[in-house]
DNA sequence: ACCGATCAGTGGTCCGTACCAATGCGGGAG
DNA sequence: CTCCCGCATTGGTACGGACCACTGATCGGT
């Protein structure tokens, strides 16, 4: 790295580490959270951060505010706290997945670009099995969609989804073939919380093998999911086929307590 | 419930709200989770659970402390908290996953009485790929086994590991047929705390057919596996092949921040 | 009977302080 | 030169207080 950048950087980092602004809007541990990534993201993995104590005086918040800023960054994998040294930038390994992502944003985290192609909306009674998992009447009325999902236009997964209609209102009319989530989010103010999910392998058949452009018979990793808001009301039901050469589920898991 | 066990569970529950003990061993807001725990196991899913602020008093210690054992308890599943409201427990679904556990665990959680037979075990070096990812010399010996891991006596896996020879020396002469991780935490003193995985689709060869008694070419899922400790040591090196029939990943997985 | 405002209770945030515990390093003894 | 002790630094724990934000229920008024 040259000279020139590293005084850009610490320009930067001087810039980043100046008193936060008063922001009622969002609470200061997370005003202070979001700070400290911007100063990760211009460190290297294994710097050193500056003290807690210093830190704090610098933001301006009180040291307990800037511990539960740093806790956070620290279970969700970005520094190590080392009691009696100091804290750390941490290796970006596989970290920070296990987290419920969509596949638009998966793929863009491993630098793909998310694409889909629609292959069957209905509108119908969701049944007995779906019923109970969406915690509604089997008569109610649920959205069925199949979609063959993309990256760098490579067919990744196959992907079927069932939502109550009642939740979302003429979601065949919406531009389906991006982020199902984004549309929840921007069309429908909703925000999935949560998911139960089971992995299980599988092979695919002939019709699977053909919209994947896989062989018959290839293994192929399916993953059922059922997502729930903040309050824990079942939003959807997700079950997606995953070809096996090309896709694998990585995590990062931890002992015991949190 | 009868009369007589609600008495008895009252009395349990005066039991377990009682202060705690001065006990400079472990750290107060880990006793107070541990005490939490057992308050909410005589508890039912939904239950409410006292104010905080009644809870420090019992317990003896600040409302900071009882947070900070609470917080735990919620992001491991156990509880769930509601501003305005009160702290639920939480329905015991498939949470409490998604964490690193060893098979003998694993089993243990789903209920079934784990077992293993010990196919082979040899001393060898470690090798260009393997020293890589355990960050040794090519060189250095490490231990090589592997195992047929079973639950209530059904095969379930076949396991593969690797750890460098100078962490465990004698290992051969230990029970293998045991849990590895309560061998490595007993006798050597070392503790894994967290681990990098992968998983994907395969199917069975002939061998590994024979062995888990499935048919050839069913599917299979691949967990692969570095464990670190503490300090992000390389501790081993896992490769375990799952028959898909009977055996899934479960895990709850959280939107964004801790 | 219905609806809305009010209010008490609950978890969420934040402060400032004090002390404990682990680490790394440097200085002094051997 | 080596080793060990002790000190300064850093994160970890704990206290107690104050106020905010949200929820559910109660109590009016219509």
């Amino acid at each position: 790295m040259s000279h020139d950048t590293d005084i850009a950087r610490s320009a930067e980092l001087a810039d980043a580490l100046g008193a936060i602004a008063l922001d009622s809007e969002t609470a200061k541990h997370e005003q202070v959270r979001n700070r400290l990534i911007e100063v990760i993201e211009l460190l290297q993995s294994g710097d050193r951060l500056p003290p807690e104590r210093e830190l704090a005086a610098r933001f301006g918040v009180s040291r307990m505010t800037l511990r539960q800023a740093i806790s956070g960054l620290a279970s969700a994998g970005y520094v190590v706290r080392v009691q009696g040294d100091g804290t750390f930038v941490a290796d970006p390994t596989i970290s920070k997945s296990s987290e419920l992502t969509g596949f638009s944003e998966d793929m863009a985290a491993r630098g793909f670009r998310p694409s889909s192609r629609l292959l069957a909306i209905s509108h119908v009674s969701a049944g007995a099995a779906l019923g109970q998992e969406l915690v509604i009447s089997p008569e109610e009325m649920v959205f069925h969609l199949e979609r063959v999902r993309m990256a760098d236009g490579i067919p990744m997964c196959l992907e079927t989804i069932d939502l109550p209609a009642r939740l979302t209102p003429g979601l065949d009319q919406q531009p389906l073939d991006q982020s199902l989530y984004e549309i929840l989010r921007a069309v429908y103010g909703i925000e999935l919380f949560e998911a139960d999910q089971v992995i299980l392998p599988t092979v695919v058949n002939q019709e699977q093998a053909d919209l994947l452009r896989v062989p018959v018979h290839s293994p192929a990793l399916i993953v059922k999911r059922i997502g729930y808001d903040k309050k824990r009301r079942p939003i959807e039901r997700a079950m997606s086929i995953y070809r096996g050469d090309r896709y694998d589920i990585r995590m990062t898991v931890r002992r015991n307590p949190t």
